[in-house]
DNA sequence: TTGAAAGCGCTAACAC
DNA sequence: GTGTTAGCGCTTTCAA
C-alpha cells in the first residue's frame, strides 16, 4: 500500500494529475462534476499532498518560523498562543525555533529553516548578528520583530518599551513613599537591561538611586531565584522598603520570602512586577506589575505576515503597556 | 543573487553537484583536499541545501513531529524541554502540532504533517480516532505516546497510571487523618479523569466517599480557577477538611483562598497538589502534590525515536511517580 | 573516489 | 475547463 499520488488520484478519477491539483487548490477553476469526482477518488484513496514536492515545485512553503529565546518561558508561551491563533483558519503551519537566548544559535537554527524560504519570519528581540540580517535580506522574506521596539528594525517590528515601562513602574513605587527600592532581575536579556535602565533612570530622577540596589542574574527566572535574589538584597541594602522585580515569577518569590520572614507586604514592603503572568492577580496581597502586550504582539505580528507582511501602516508598531495596580504597592 | 544550488557549489568547487552532496553528507567518503575545496565553496556562496528537494529525492525526513494538546500548559512545556534535549546534537528537527485536546483536530493536524513521513511521531495520551491509528500505521512511522499507560500502545508508550497516582495522594491525605476529602479538577481530559477515579477508589475503600466531594470544569486549569471551583466545594460540601487538585495551578489557588478567608492550612485544611509544577515548593506553606516524570517522558520519547523507534526494550514503559509530602498536608 | 542519468511528486507555463 | 511539457534541487543507482 504505497502512498498515492496525484496521478494516482487522476487516474481514479479519469482525469490528469493538473487537473487533480488544479481541483485541490483552487477548487473554482474547475467544474462542479469534476470537482466532486475529485473529491471522492481523494477520499477514496487517502490522498495527502506531498508538502516537499509542492514547495519545491512551486518554490512557496506555507510556513510561518518563529524564533523564540526558550520555550518554557512563559512569557513566550503567551505569545506564541497569539501567533498561533492569528495563523488559524489559515494554511499556514508554525515552524518553532528556539534560541536559547543566543544570536549565534538563532542564527544557526534560523539558517537551516531558510531554504525554502517561509512566507515569514517572527524574530524576539532586536539583537540579530549581521550574519542573520544579511541572510534574511538575501532571502527576501517578510519578517517582524517582537518584544521591543526599534528606529532600525530588519523590516516591521511590533514591540513596547521597556525602558518606558520599568520608568513607569519605578515611578509608582516611587509615588507611594518607598524611598529605597530595589531591582530584582533574572535572565537579564537585553529587553532587561532596558528595563533596569529605565528603572535606574527613574530613582536617578528622584535622587535616590543607590549602587546596592541592584541585584541580577543571569539564571532563568523563577519563583526560587525571585526569593534567592531578594535574600541578596537585603543583605546588601538592609533599609530597602521596596523592591521593583524584572519578571513576575521573582515577585512572587518575593512575596512568600516575606510571609517565611513575616516582613509585612504592602507596608514593610512594597513589590512591583512584571509582565502579569496571571498568578500576581490571584495571589494574597495581589502583587502590582506591568501589563506587557504579550499575546497581542504575537496576533499582531503573525496578522502581518498572514497578510503579506505588509499589515502595517508604519514599521514600527508600539503596542505599549499599562500599570496593573494592585495591593502590593499601596502602603 | 538568486540561491546558489549544489550545482553552483560544484562549478565553483570544479566538481560535480553529486560529488558536493556526498562530501556534504557523509564526509568521509571524500577525499581530504576535495573536502576542503568543497568547504570553501559552500561558504564563498552562502549555499544552504534545499531540505523540500532533499526530502522529495530521498523520501526522508529529518523531522520529529509532536502532538501537543496545549501549548500554555506548563505540563506539556516541561515534556517538551524533554524531547528538545534528546533532539539536541541531532540532525532531527521538531514540528510541534497544536491538537486543543480534540482527537479530531489532531487527526487533522497530524494528517497534515505526515506527508512526507515524519522520523518520529510523539503523541499524548492514548485516545486516538482509529482514522489517526489508521494513517500511522499506513505511513509505518515510529509512535511514542506519551503522559499515560496502555497494554495496547499504537507502538511504543511512556508514561505512568494517572489512576494510581491520585489513590497514592488520596491515601496520603486519608493517612494524615483528613476525612471529608474533596476533589478539584480542572481541564478534564481522560488523564484527569482517572486521575478522579484513582480519588474515587481510594475514598471508597476507606469508606469516605461523598458524592458532593468532586467538583469539576472543563475549563484549562489556573489558579483563578482553582480558587472559584474550592468556593463551590466550601458551598455544597462544607465540611470538607481537605482537597486534592487536578494541577499544581488548581491547589495554588485554593491555598490563596484560604489566605483570603482565614482558613488555615493545613490544620483546617489539607491540600495536595499534581505535577509538581515548581511553584508548590516555594509558597508558604508550601503544598504537596505529585512529582509526575513530565521532562523524563519527553526525553525518553525523543530518546526511543532518536534511536530510530526501537530505544525501548518493552513497549510499555512505566516511568513512575512520586510523592512530595510538604507542609499542605502534615496537621 | 568520482560522475552520469533518472526520477522523487508536484506545479508553472503554455497549449488546446 | 482541461491536458502537455518541462523542470524545481536533490539523491539513488549504476557505471567508470
Amino acid at each position: 500500500m504505497t502512498k498515492p499520488t496525484l496521478v494516482d488520484v487522476g487516474k481514479e478519477a479519469g482525469v490528469s494529475a493538473i487537473t487533480v491539483s488544479r481541483a485541490l487548490r483552487s477548487p473554482e477553476k474547475v467544474s462542479d462534476s469534476l470537482r466532486a469526482k475529485v473529491d471522492a477518488a481523494v477520499r477514496k484513496l487517502g490522498y495527502v499532498p506531498n508538502q516537499s514536492a509542492s514547495t519545491l515545485a512551486s518554490s512557496e512553503t506555507n510556513s510561518i518560523v518563529v524564533m523564540i529565546p526558550s520555550i518554557s518561558n512563559n512569557v513566550f508561551t503567551d505569545v506564541l498562543r497569539g501567533i498561533e491563533d492569528a495563523l488559524k483558519h489559515t494554511r499556514l503551519t508554525l515552524q518553532i525555533g528556539n534560541t536559547g537566548y543566543d544570536p549565534i544559535e538563532e542564527e544557526r537554527v534560523l539558517r537551516s529553516f531558510l531554504n525554502p524560504a517561509p512566507k515569514g519570519v517572527i524574530l524576539a528581540g532586536i539583537e540579530q548578528t549581521n550574519e542573520t540580517r544579511q541572510m534574511l535580506a538575501n532571502v527576501g522574506v517578510p519578517v517582524v520583530q517582537i518584544m521591543d521596539l526599534s528606529d532600525a528594525p530588519i523590516d516591521q517590528i511590533v514591540g513596547f518599551s521597556h525602558e518606558d515601562a520599568a520608568f513607569a513602574a519605578a515611578n509608582h513605587l516611587i509615588d507611594k513613599g518607598y524611598c529605597n527600592i530595589g531591582f530584582l532581575g533574572a535572565q537579564m536579556d537585553p529587553r532587561s537591561q532596558k528595563r533596569l535602565a529605565g528603572f535606574r533612570k527613574a530613582l536617578q530622577n528622584a535622587g535616590m538611586y543607590d549602587e546596592r540596589a541592584v541585584v541580577v542574574t543571569n539564571r532563568p527566572s523563577d519563583v526560587n531565584i525571585g526569593a534567592i535574589l531578594f535574600g541578596k538584597l537585603t543583605t546588601q541594602y538592609p533599609e530597602c522598603d521596596a523592591v521593583f522585580c524584572n519578571n513576575d515569577d521573582l515577585a512572587l518569590g518575593v512575596l512568600f520570602e516575606c510571609q517565611r520572614r513575616g516582613i509585612r507586604v504592602p507596608t514593610e514592603l512594597g513589590i512591583c512586577g512584571f509582565n502579569d503572568l496571571g498568578v500576581t492577580s490571584q495571589c494574597v496581597p495581589t502583587i502590582s506589575t506591568v501589563r506587557t502586550p504579550l499575546y497581542d504582539m504575537g496576533a499582531k505580528a503573525g496578522k502581518i505576515l498572514v497578510d503579506g507582511g505588509a499589515g502595517a501602516k508604519d514599521r514600527q508598531v508600539d503596542l505599549g503597556f499599562s500599570l496593573e495596580i494592585r495591593n502590593s504597592s499601596l502602603r
